[in-house]
DNA sequence: CAGTGAGCGAGCTTCCGCTTGACTT
């Protein structure tokens, strides 16, 4: 008798067959095999005509789906149908969880087989549970997979009549869903908080001081001055950067915090309290998809996209169990391989008394899979496992981490200790701790990262002398330090991986999509890890709270989660739930189609951003990016905002000084000493350039030239644009060769140039001033160079998405990028020396694009 | 490159979740 067994991934049809009878044929349907049309070509032309045809959903008639096979999974698709028909049974062995589910029942709809079907579901690969799953074979559960599917059709649904809206309100091809909304909107919320975000000057005092008979020096801050309390960072209001309770602290100011020290420069120094605590810490979870990403982002500084390549690669080659997980529960197995681990690097008294296991992952978790962990029933040393680079890395920190979970706790103790000042009748306390790791335990293995650097102190050890109350002690110095306080931080991959999870959106499939999917749709900018909302996501995070509220909110996700375990429990009806969501007065349908009424598009496009003071000044997003608009004197003005401005760069002032350029006109700042035209200079959609002469009718552009980087118009004068129009200009000629340099901006910055031999400036040449000598120097710099063949300066390893080698070249031309076969040069402003790996997978994908 | 912020109009854009493709140097 010969079985067909299918699963979702090929990696598991290679684990799954040693535990297998020897005539079973196991193979992969490589995720979903079937799916809703994604776009217009792959409706098929008996639908095209019905209304509901790009919705893929039969609205008119029970939301009967469409479903399609993309031609990606043609190949899949053919190739099990064959293999079907070569056995005498089916056995569905795909992932227990409603996805999974689907999976299974679209492979019954297409296979059609005519041999028996069986469902087989385990949740990890080994002997037992193998052995264990094909004694306890069961049907399809219809309940879970109506559950999918009902998921599936209200996201589609959802994306595919907002999104339309958005393109006529705003502009085309813009997206709205269920998912990316919400993390857009999450991105622009803080971005709007930093905009309100009024920072606040404190000052306090810190201590040096030192024990009568013990040398070091330790430091202690003014808490509290004659009994009240210091002012610090979190009594300042936001949005004001006042105090919120004025009379319950003290507030010093530069002058206050100088009288102060002066005042307790004859001070007695004496500890007032003294107070001891010990804690225990526990180590945190195995590592989920989440946590996974959040830690590779902040310990190694790799993107989510890119952690999740590295993890394929230890996946495929069996260093690690199944990277996309929701789950933190750790099998039997690996529980076991964890202790055993720790007693042989740590010993005995590092092994935690009791079995440690997180079961119960985030919210909506369907733990479907165990967590990420080193594979297998003993775990291969990170040293010993024949990994480099981002891999070794990789695989370093899950080892770690895993083995944590199962080592004795860590003990702390803290001191803190109150010293009081006192002179000229006043008294200052001070307060100083310390903290000792009394027993290291899982320290000694794995201390997790943190997006707060003051967090990641946690850890250290902080030494203080042993001291006791009524103990004087030495002043050897004060000083008064200035405080700011900060706005919010703006979000990381990490942070904001973390925060959708919290909320329940998204998937372990989809954290890394979902951040590249913003990037594509305009919506967020990266700026090294921080990522900044653009105006569009501004734009449409306000039409969407504004108009469509569920799909800017968390809780639209939850609600909907708790309707489809309604579904999966049979006490649901999956047709009254997409009816009740799409249909009727208070549908999806009816809304958007009110919305595209009532919607003005100049309105739509209208920004409110928290700004003050702004005196009817309009911020707008257009066909060509940002504008502003304003009336004057009965006049409608409008002037484009620089490509680089960010939304949180606008201020009033700087708004009125575009206006400002743009009310005046070009404003010439003289003329030009042979012609005699006039110079302005102008602010376009590239940002601020000069210009000699008015612009013609007749088609004939006048000279024009870019400010450079960090001029402002402002401090443009005649001189200085003379200058800048000169480019390119000759610096004279070569003293060897006597044919002409000359000095230009390109492309890629400023430059010299000398018989067809280009240079880059460095960052501390200037352009405009740059004279001969120089230009010959950064010249036969560049020579040296063309006389030697391309030497390796630095390997960086394997590229995680495809393995192969890439390292850091200096060539003839420069020093330059080597991925496989193909080569990136790097700018002349950066050291090559100090290119990471993920500057350089930066560069290659930038390129690629 | 660069100034504008409108409109002719066929056919298209767009969602979230599963998973890894590989024609030749």
């Amino acid at each position: 008798m010969k079985s067909l067994v299918i699963v979702e991934s090929p990696t598991k049809t290679k684990t799954l067959k040693k535990y297998l009878p020897k005539d079973y044929v196991i193979d992969s349907s490589m995720g979903h095999i079937r799916d809703l049309p994604a776009s217009a070509k792959e409706i098929p032309s008996k639908y095209k005509k019905e209304d509901w045809s790009n919705l893929g959903v039969n609205v008119d008639k029970g939301f009967e789906p469409l479903y399609v096979i993309p031609a990606s999974k043609k190949k899949v698709v053919k190739n099990l149908k064959k293999l079907l028909k070569q056995s005498d049974e089916l056995i569905l062995a795909t992932d227990e969880d409603r996805e999974g589910e689907a999976i299974s029942w679209h492979l019954t709809e297409l296979l059609k087989p005519d041999v028996p079907v069986k469902r087989m579901v385990f949740r990890e690969i080994t002997k037992e549970a193998i052995e264990q799953a094909l004694e306890n074979f069961r049907d399809i559960d219809m309940n879970l997979v109506n559950a999918q599917e009902a998921r599936r059709i209200i996201d589609r649904l959802a994306g595919y009549t907002v999104s339309p809206l958005l393109w006529k309100k705003i502009a085309p091809k813009l997206s709205a869903g269920r998912v990316q909304s919400v993390a857009v909107r999450f991105l622009v919320d803080r971005e709007r908080e930093r905009m309100k975000f009024r920072s606040a000057r404190y000052w306090d005092l810190k201590a040096k001081l030192h024990k009568q008979d013990d040398e070091y020096i330790f430091e202690a801050d003014l808490t509290h001055l004659d009994g009240k309390r210091l002012a610090s960072g979190k009594d300042f209001d936001e949005n004001t950067g006042k105090l919120k309770k004025p009379k319950s602290v003290v507030l010093l100011d530069d002058k206050k915090a100088s009288q102060l020290r002066d005042d307790l420069d004859q001070a007695e120094w004496k500890v007032s309290n003294v107070e001891k605590n010990r804690q225990k810490r526990n180590p945190s979870p195995a590592f989920i998809t989440s946590t996974l990403q959040q830690e590779a982002n902040r310990k190694l500084g790799f993107s989510a996209k890119q952690t999740m390549g590295v993890a394929q690669k230890l996946y495929e080659n069996g260093y690690i169990t199944y990277m996309r997980t929701d789950s933190a529960r750790l099998s039997g197995q690996a529980i076991n391989a964890a202790r055993t681990a720790v007693e042989k690097e740590y010993g005995k008294e590092y092994l935690f008394d009791r079995v440690r296991n997180y079961g119960g992952g985030s919210k909506g978790a369907q733990e479907a899979h165990e967590a990420i962990r080193p594979a297998g029933s003993s775990f291969r040393k990170p040293e010993d496992a024949g990994l480099s680079g981002a891999q070794f890395r990789l695989y370093d920190m899950i080892w770690k981490r895993t083995i944590a979970t199962q080592m004795a706790q860590a003990e702390l103790e803290f001191t803190n200790v109150t010293i009081e000042a006192k002179a000229n009748g006043k008294t200052a306390e001070f307060r100083t701790s310390g903290k000792e790791i009394i027993f290291p335990g899982f320290f000694r293995a794995y201390v997790e990262g943190s997006d707060d650097p003051e967090a990641a102190l946690e850890n250290q050890e902080n030494y203080l002398p042993g001291m006791s109350e009524g103990e004087e002690v030495i002043e050897d110095g004060v000083e008064p330090i200035s405080h700011e306080t900060k706005p919010p931080a703006r979000f990381t991959e990490a942070s904001l991986v973390k925060e959708l999870e919290k909320q329940g959106i998204g998937r372990p499939s989809t954290y890394a999509t979902i951040i590249s999917t913003i990037q594509d749709r305009g919506y967020v900018e990266a700026d090294g890890k921080t990522l900044i909302p653009t105006f569009t996501a501004f734009a449409v995070t306000e039409l969407l709270e504004k108009n469509l509220e569920d799909l800017v909110d968390s809780d639209f996700t939850s609600d909907m989660e708790n309707k489809l375990d309604k579904i999966a429990q049979g006490e649901l009806d999956i047709e009254t739930y997409l009816s009740s969501y799409f249909n009727g007065e208070e549908g999806l349908k009816a809304k958007v189609e009110k919305q595209e009424e009532k919607i003005d598009p100049q309105e739509a496009k209208h920004l409110h951003l928290p700004l003050q003071d702004l005196d009817d000044i309009q911020v707008f997003v257009g066909r060509f990016g940002p504008y502003i608009k304003k009336q004057v004197n009965g006049e409608e003005l409008t002037t484009s905002i620089p490509v680089s401005w960010k939304p949180s760069d606008l201020t009033a002032e700087k708004l009125e000084e575009l206006i400002k350029t743009e009310e005046e006109g070009p404003k010439s700042i003289g003329d030009h000493p042979e012609s005699g035209e006039p110079i302005f200079v102008l602010n376009g959609r590239y940002g601020p350039y000069v210009q000699v002469g008015e612009v013609t009718e007749d088609n004939k552009k006048p000279k024009r030239a870019s400010l450079l980087k960090g001029m402002s118009p402002e401090d443009v004068d005649l001189e200085l644009a003379l200058k800048l129009l000169e480019l390119p200009r000759s610096l004279g000629n070569h003293p060897d060769t006597g044919k002409e340099i000359k000095a230009g901006v390109g492309r890629y910055g400023p430059f010299v140039v000398h018989d067809g031999t280009f240079a880059s400036l460095k960052r501390s040449d200037n352009v405009l001033d740059i004279e001969l000598d120089r230009a010959v120097e950064l010249l036969s710099e560049k020579k040296k160079k063309s006389n030697r063949k391309s030497a390796a300066i630095k390997e960086l390893g394997e590229h995680p998405e495809d393995g192969k080698k890439v390292r850091v070249m200096d060539g003839r031309y420069g020093p330059y990028i080597k991925h496989g076969k193909k080569n990136y040069s790097l700018s002349d402003d950066v050291d090559p020396e100090a290119v990471t790996m993920e500057d350089a997978i930066k560069l290659i994908t930038e390129k690629a694009k």
